[in-house]
DNA sequence: AGTTATCTCCGCCTCTAGTCGGAGGTATGT
DNA sequence: ACATACCTCCGACTAGAGGCGGAGATAACT
């Protein structure tokens, strides 16, 4: 019997989910929480096999619980969600996640990827597997090269400020700020602001 | 009894939310889709009282689905999806549906508002009630404004690209790109190119 | 025929942005 | 004690960005 715990915010698709998984036989659903906190908490007390990750939750994101989970478990998560952006997909295959599936996948999928995740055998969506392939091409994350200061000063680019705006929100000189403005841009290889602030949209470095 | 169609390509949140129902009494499922075109066939055969939409789908998606079912049929169309931002809202609630719910929603709250749909009272998530009323308030979409070209212009402008290379890219005159983004910039109410970029990323006007 | 909208282009002007090459201060770790 | 990294700031320079005012061409609607 596979021990799995199921982890997710929608109601409908967490027990959809579950009652969908109780009708194989192989498969033992020993919990079920709402939120990445709780979620957690749970797989550190049922210790499961296999863990099905919803990645968008109201308190505790998938990822962080995820991380939160490997720090002590040795589950494997399957990560299962609508989403295949790259600020959600990497993120999540960094932060330890085993399987990365698509809320489109059908039930027997999930079931099957279930199966695999417990011998070991990571399954991960073509859309998901294209975007890592490019990625694992060329690039890096330029902007972990980018100091604390220089992280805030690109926050302020991507909000569209001008550098005096943000020498008022920062309290620091408008020459100082063009030094951290030119530092960023040779950090993340781009030629002007503009292309910073679009860099900084790409990548999930603001809010909105 | 209440006539019910559901229509999502989740073939687990599908399954999961017909599960569900069908535990209701006055509820009959006569009919599910895993497609918008699909959905609209579906919906134009079995005139349910009530429909279940997802808005994300691969062939068709919900809000297309959503007008064309419209066009003839006189059904309460209630979304369902994941999503609550602006650009997935506002375009649904326009196409017309009739409810909006969210996937975070409980299977009680799901079957009470198909009941109320029934009735002739709608159902909006409160944090959906919220965007309706700053938008009715005073915002519309600034970017309707912009011309054919100017769009093009501002997609560019999206990329990073300085005016010279939009002149190269799009083959007319730098002053003519001045003019484009000198309009663009009024249209949008932006002071620079960096906060036009950060508008058409914010707004979804471009890919990435 | 006249209006309106769109796309195209021009010159002149100002100012922000960005580069280059410095410099001093404060931590941190070796 | 020394090296390294980070944050701060300076002056001088160049180039791109953007405002202002104007203009010709086409197409569509009245």
């Amino acid at each position: 019997m596979i021990r799995v715990v199921v982890i997710d915010d929608h109601d409908v698709v967490r027990k959809g989910v579950i009652a969908y998984l109780s009708t194989e036989e192989d498969l033992d659903i020993v919990g079920e929480a709402s939120s990445g906190y709780e979620g957690a908490a749970l797989v550190k007390e049922k210790k499961p096999d296999v863990v099905l990750m919803d990645l968008i939750m109201e308190n505790g994101t998938g990822i962080e619980a995820t991380e939160e989970i490997m720090k002590t478990e040795s589950c494997k998560i399957i990560i299962l969600t609508s989403y295949y952006d790259d600020e959600k997909v990497f993120p999540a295959l960094e932060a330890g996640a085993f399987s990365y599936m698509l809320k489109t996948s059908s039930a027997d999928e999930i079931a099957d990827a279930i199966r695999k995740a417990a011998l070991g055998q990571n399954v991960i969506e073509p859309k998901v597997a294209t975007k890592m392939m490019t990625r694992f091409r060329q690039d890096r994350k330029l902007h972990e090269e980018l100091t604390k200061r220089e992280l805030e000063v690109l926050k302020c680019v991507g909000e569209g400020m001008t550098n005096q705006e943000i020498s008022d929100a920062l309290y620091i000189g408008v020459k100082t700020v063009k030094t951290h403005v030119s530092n960023i841009l040779s950090k993340l290889e781009v030629q002007d602001r503009t292309q910073a602030a679009v860099y900084a949209h790409r990548n999930g470095l603001l809010k909105g």
